[in-house]
DNA sequence: GTTTTGTCGGCTGTCGACAATCTTCTTGAC
DNA sequence: GTCAAGAAGATTGTCGACAGCCGACAAAAC
């Protein structure tokens, strides 16, 4: 073992360096592109554009798209390229179905066999509250928001919980970023997460699982008003 | 629409010739390979040697085993390549809960709104016992298996549960192809997912529910002690 | 004998180029 | 004026090449 870095004698105080290649980096950008509305949905993701812009050859860039593939925000079509995805009032009401399973299924786990996850929960509510008093921009709040049902997910400790949030959080956050503003107190939206809590720290892992899936719901629901109306707009000036 | 395949007036008959490009029949090929045993898990698979043996360049091959990484069949390490991922048990035992979580609500979806997909799925319980009858390779039987739960994530009527079905379906294939051989009798393997039909039929969504987490928690716990006993052999021979 | 250092072969990461394909614009016929 | 066919331009799909990184073994130092 010549790179145990969690040998017990550290001889020299260096961080490991980061190792993220060019793929990643690339991926984070686009990430950052798209979630921030610099491009559209829709839009075309053109490899050879995006390849000059950023300085380096097709292939990294490539694979970032392919990456980012799999997270649901891009779309690629054979012999056509990538686009970003466009999100349809179907698709989000079928997302948050999804979470809504998962979730639930997570939620009750932690409950039955992690309570010792509760600390970090409550720390993230401060941290939601904290942003609320800040008056953040949307994407903080988005961000916040998503990492609290991420550690409900990550506390489950079946790690493919995990691995399907993640996989469809990206395109959750994109569809919040859509429609702009959602609700207009930011406190009250922290404050609908506290019942989640309190039936956690009573241990009553129904009350918890009913808890989480009232919450997604209606977030289900504002969403997908949203977006319909969104939508409605659109074709009315079509 | 100058391709649309489905004219009803077929001029001359041929088939549509295959438009799945290179990246997709490597991709194939590999997912053939692995899960037939030809490459063990654990192997690496070098991306040279690959395009090398199937005379093209590594470009494709780089791209078909990254699509294979998001399906969990291969594992990617940065710098050092790509290897056939290894299932643990712990790994399998997660898999399985988290289908019983998606198929538990497809199901529940699926007999709600959607009693019109009970056709399909007794056609493939008539396959599985035409399977038994001709006492068919274990590779046949786990993909008619498996098709019989897809139709039920497919007939939810939920994108997203049939996605996430697909995603996971190559490594259940491997897991159980991994431990071989798994009911004696194949025809009782059959049956065991009547209950699920009947409850169907019955427009039960609970009796389905119940039915298909147990038919699903009787084949973890089988499939668990399975590789549980093969990785306790594996360490003692080391 | 054990640990560190140097070397080597093989592989991945990235690149620029060319061929195949799609899109758009133009042209021409009706 | 509308539609179809064709040409031009741009973009993807695939390729071969080269530099950098990794793991393994050999050599050297202690």
């Amino acid at each position: 073992m010549t790179r145990d870095t969690s040998a017990v004698t550290e001889a020299y105080p260096f961080l490991p360096l980061s190792r993220d290649g060019l793929v990643d980096r690339v991926a984070h950008s686009l990430v950052n592109a798209i979630l921030s509305g610099a491009i559209r949905p829709g839009e075309r993701l053109a490899e050879s554009q995006i390849a000059r812009q950023m300085d380096l050859s097709r292939a990294p860039v490539r694979e970032a798209l392919r990456l980012l593939e799999s997270s649901g925000l891009v779309e690629y079509r054979a012999n056509r390229g990538f686009f970003v995805h466009v999100i349809s009032a179907t698709s989000i009401r079928e997302l948050y179905e999804l979470r809504i399973v998962i979730e639930t299924a997570a939620v009750r786990a932690l409950t039955e066999t992690n309570p010792g996850a509760l600390p970090g929960l409550r720390a993230q509510m401060a941290e939601l509250h904290r942003l609320a008093d800040e008056d953040a921009e949307m994407m903080a709040h988005v961000s916040a928001d998503m990492q609290f049902h991420r550690l409900i997910c990550e506390g489950s400790g079946n790690r493919r919980f995990l691995q399907v949030f993640d996989q469809i959080s990206n395109e959750t956050k994109l569809g919040l970023l859509v429609i702009g503003r959602l609700y207009d107190d930011a406190h009250r939206m922290a404050e609908t997460h506290e019942p989640i809590i309190a039936a956690i720290a009573a241990g009553d892992a129904d009350a918890a699982a009913a808890a989480i899936a009232y919450h997604i719901g209606v977030a289900k629901d504002l969403v997908t008003a949203h977006i319909e109306a969104q939508q409605q707009q659109e074709a009315g000036r079509t």
